[in-house]
DNA sequence: TTCCTTGCAAAACTTTTGCATTAAA
DNA sequence: TTTAATGCAAAAGTTTTGCAAGGAA
């Protein structure tokens, strides 16, 4: 705290050198958008994105926005959830973890890898091996207090 | 094996009796589409039950695909999942269970409840409860062997 | 210069809706 | 006869694409 400047500075130069080793040419959009996602792990739609590029008073186009969330994704910047049929979510923790949903409003919040544990998991089919498993805790407002 | 028709008349007399006990009114369109999903667990998306009404000489129009697919949701006659972005799908098998996935060709399998088990998970945030787990197990073939 | 990226608009795609017609109770 | 379901087309929403213009190497 104290030094907005410094920390700026640094977690700038920290999004241009993860984009620069995926072999992402930096441009400003592609920075902004970067900033927004990778400065805290959160789950962010692609309207949501858009929005906070306006907000910031960038203009951003809605394809350069998608454009630019699908290279994230395929470069594994970021990981693409398809949670409900409404939207895309896009996830800047890329590490292994699980998630609780809100029906209600949508909302996700993460669960760490270590408070899940399987004491049984099924073989995968022949010829098959897992890439990974996907998790979603479904949560309602309790109405019984 | 051998009483087809008897066969075909009662299990057309169960799916009957299954919307009727949903207050689902029995019309011809219904029953078709209650017919292909209900005859087995299977995973279907509206379109690939658009294609099965063709195939099966129906003319049912795509709006009544959908109304009718999210009637028999809302019932909870079957389920409809969010595995992928691109489209949904909807489970016959309304039970609770799991599914495998193949991520190069988007095929879903059922996982039996009992093959995977917790031995622990997360509390579930303040003030809410947990509805239910959705899990998926992504797949690739193996090319290792 | 050369290649890549952007923005805009339009297209593509899935899903929903409005309304006149038709079928079920 | 009264109410609800269907079909069609159009609308709505998200995501992708084509192409001219602009920016990076």
């Amino acid at each position: 705290m104290g030094l907005d400047i410094v920390d700026t500075e640094s977690s700038s130069a920290k999004v241009i050198s993860r984009l620069s080793a995926c072999g992402i040419r930096i441009t400003e959009q592609r920075l902004r958008i970067a900033t927004i996602l990778l400065s805290a792990p959160q789950h962010r739609s692609a309207e949501q994105i858009a929005d906070a590029l306006r907000s910031d008073g960038a203009r951003v186009s809605k394809a350069t926005v998608y454009n630019t969330l699908n290279l994230f994704a395929a470069h594994g910047l970021i990981r693409q959830l398809s949670v409900d049929g409404d939207c895309a979510w896009f996830d800047s923790n890329i590490g292994p973890h699980y998630h609780f949903r809100d029906e209600q409003t949508g909302a996700l919040q993460d669960v760490e890898l270590q408070d899940v544990q399987f004491s049984r998991l099924p073989e995968p089919p022949a010829g098959m091996e897992v890439t990974g498993i996907d998790l979603v805790i479904r949560l309602r407002r309790r109405n019984d207090i």
